[in-house]
DNA sequence: TATATGAGTGAATAATCACTCACATATAAA
DNA sequence: TTTATATGTGAGTGATTATTCACTCATATA
């Protein structure tokens, strides 16, 4: 895994297009979405976008991998500090819950990118996967997980929380998350511990 | 001068659209996917779309909500056989598995529009989410699970089960997604049973 | 001061797209 | 047989689209 080199140079119009092409990708899709509309709602003219992206496919793109991966190595510089894993996935839950009421209109961009994106998610780029599988491999070894696929601890794990912040993103569930981590996160840690 | 064309078993050439469009929408998502392709895929004219729909955006919608509508019904019948909370959710396990692997594109699909389309989901179809929840409101009174915030154990269910076709989906697990129902079952079953 | 460069503009363009329609055919009903 | 209805065809159309490009502007460097 590699750290990422930062584009954006703040004083460019580079934070507006993202931001704009967010909203409006989560509104109505990528390819449901127009150049002419972007440069609409961040206030800027169509060309902006090329003098950063080779177009809207790659700009799609670059919101996806450039913020699954941040926020992927945060996750990881949290988990590290704790020593156990229940301690790790406490706050794994936490900060995964806490991101996305951080920053809605991202996380949702992420959650519903997923399929779209992650075939051409870039080898050298961290994802949350990569994160909680580790976790689940070395409680296991040192007895603190149960014993299972990895895959199903993982698919528990991740899903629990992914489907919990979809509900969320659908206004099933309309307060912040972060008032149920302790409740997700004795769920899920029931599910995998050992006992 | 006419071809004459090898008659299929249905009457019209509707399945055959839907055929096509699902995997088209599923490779290339549906707004990147145009009617020509769709109606070449399926062997068939542009036209003979608009003798079923009233566009593309219907027809996406259509295969969405009815094939969802069915899957839900049928899981639905699968569960109210079974009397204990952990038999119906052994089998709701088991089911959903079962038909990811029976119908693999049709369940890509789902799983992939589902934030596209739910937001225009139909009040009176079914919906998955309704039979969890009331497999685990039910269960809850009886005493047979535990005590916790409905839509916190509904992902932790749901999620779990999405989240595995979902690794599927990607390649990462790579057999029959039925040679883990018991270990998945199992890992849902100790985060959310009374004990 | 002169010059080089990166960033921004928006009208113009070439390509693509969803959808239409006049016509053909098959099936069922009258 | 005649009539009606549903289904299928595919070239044609108007609208929309992503992208380009010649030009301007601001800033930094020599």
């Amino acid at each position: 895994m590699q750290l990422v080199i930062e584009k954006s140079k703040e004083k460019t119009l580079l934070p507006k297009i993202m931001k704009a092409a967010i909203k409006l990708f989560n509104k109505k899709g990528i390819t449901g979405t127009t150049t002419k509309e972007i440069a609409e709602k961040a206030g800027v003219a169509e060309g902006a976008l090329y003098r950063h992206f080779k177009g809207k496919d790659e700009l799609a793109w670059y919101i996806f991998t450039e913020n699954l991966n941040k926020f992927s190595i945060n996750l990881q510089n949290c988990v590290e500090h704790k020593k156990t894993a229940k301690d790790k996935i406490k706050v794994l839950v936490s900060t995964s819950l806490a991101s996305y009421e951080k920053d809605k209109e991202l996380f949702t961009y992420l959650l519903i990118s997923e399929h779209r994106e992650l075939n051409k998610f870039p080898e050298n780029y961290m994802h949350p996967g990569h994160v909680v599988l580790k976790i689940i491999e070395e409680g296991q070894k040192t007895g603190e997980l149960k014993k299972m696929n990895l895959y199903v601890a993982g698919s528990i794990l991740m899903g629990s929380l992914i489907r919990f912040c979809a509900i969320r993103m659908y206004g099933t569930v309309n307060d912040d998350l972060c008032n149920y981590e302790d409740e997700i996160f004795t769920g899920i840690w029931r599910a995998i511990k050992n006992d």
